[in-house]
DNA sequence: ATGGCTCTGTCACAGAGA
């Protein structure tokens, strides 16, 4: 069983790419985070005819999370219980003539489905922007309202992952320089404390194999040639219970997907299962 | 050097991404 995770950064923007990946690569599950489309736009056509169902989750410009499946989609999730939502801040600039609080909106971010054997979550977690941001605080809310609610979905034995868009790197060795993200987002200790909170239910990294340098970043800043000097990060994914992580054959990054034109910023993390 | 590039909604930019 094969299955992979891919930040396409507008599944609109992407779709012949992603069409021509799932051709070639033939995951049996893809989970998918930025699609950055409306459920009734989701282009799963090709998808389709190549035998996948969609499960698109989306809001529209933003976030956004799908699956795709050509072994089934069961028990749908469409957001987690209790997951928060974002207010933006109010405009201290121009402030409403009415004096209310901006409302909390739960983003298209997670959707889960259980496939065949496996039950899989594609995620897309908040970016934070920046430490003094309210979206920060509001990435570590997340965080720990999903931890609330994978302690109960991993009361089951049966093959879990949670897969997709962390936007955190797991250690320092996960960036291609610490010392360009001091006071940055995506490597604080609440954010590495928030990913061992996950790891502490009974899941474990599934650390890719890299394609190249050695180095199993998922992602690469479209700015300045950072792929090609491989300034990236590992922030894509992969946590998988003991039944799913004990069956995995294989991982790894597939970079070629960054290559060429139109890419998205992310590549696919593909793992082999045998379960 | 806090930039660089790419996306969306909307039609010259702003906002977001990480």
């Amino acid at each position: 069983m094969r299955v992979a995770t891919w930040n396409v950064n507008s599944i609109g923007a992407r779709i012949p790419r992603v069409n021509e990946w799932l051709a070639e690569t033939q995951p049996d599950v893809l989970c998918l985070q930025e699609t950055k489309c409306a459920n009734d736009a989701f282009p799963g056509e090709e998808a389709e005819r190549l035998g996948y169902e969609a499960l698109a989750h989306g809001d529209g410009r933003w976030n956004g999370v799908a699956i795709l499946s050509r072994i089934g989609i069961e028990e749908v999730g469409l957001g987690f219980p209790g997951q928060p939502g974002y207010a933006p801040p109010p405009d201290e600039e121009t402030p409403s003539l009415l004096d209310i609080a901006p409302v909390a909106t739960v983003e298209s971010r997670a959707v889960g489905a259980t496939c065949g054997p496996l039950r899989i979550w594609s995620l897309y977690v908040p970016n934070g922007r920046s430490l003094d941001s309210p979206h920060y605080a509001y990435k570590l809310e997340w965080l720990a309202a999903l931890r609330d609610a994978f302690a109960t979905e991993l009361a089951q034995p049966r093959p879990f992952i949670a897969t997709g868009d962390f936007n955190i790197a797991p250690t320092d060795t996960d960036v291609w320089d610490p010392t360009a993200f001091v006071e940055s987002t995506h490597v604080t200790v609440a954010e590495r404390q928030a990913l061992a909170e996950l790891r502490a239910l009974g899941l474990n990294d599934v650390i890719p194999r890299a394609m190249k340098h050695d180095t199993p970043y998922t992602y690469w800043d479209y700015r300045a040639g950072m792929f090609h000097k491989n300034e990236g990060m590992r922030i894509d994914l992969v946590y998988a219970n003991d039944p799913a992580f004990s069956a995995v054959k294989d991982a790894y990054v597939d970079r070629e997907a960054r290559k060429g034109k139109g890419p998205s910023d992310h590549a696919p993390v593909v793992v082999d299962l045998d379960l």
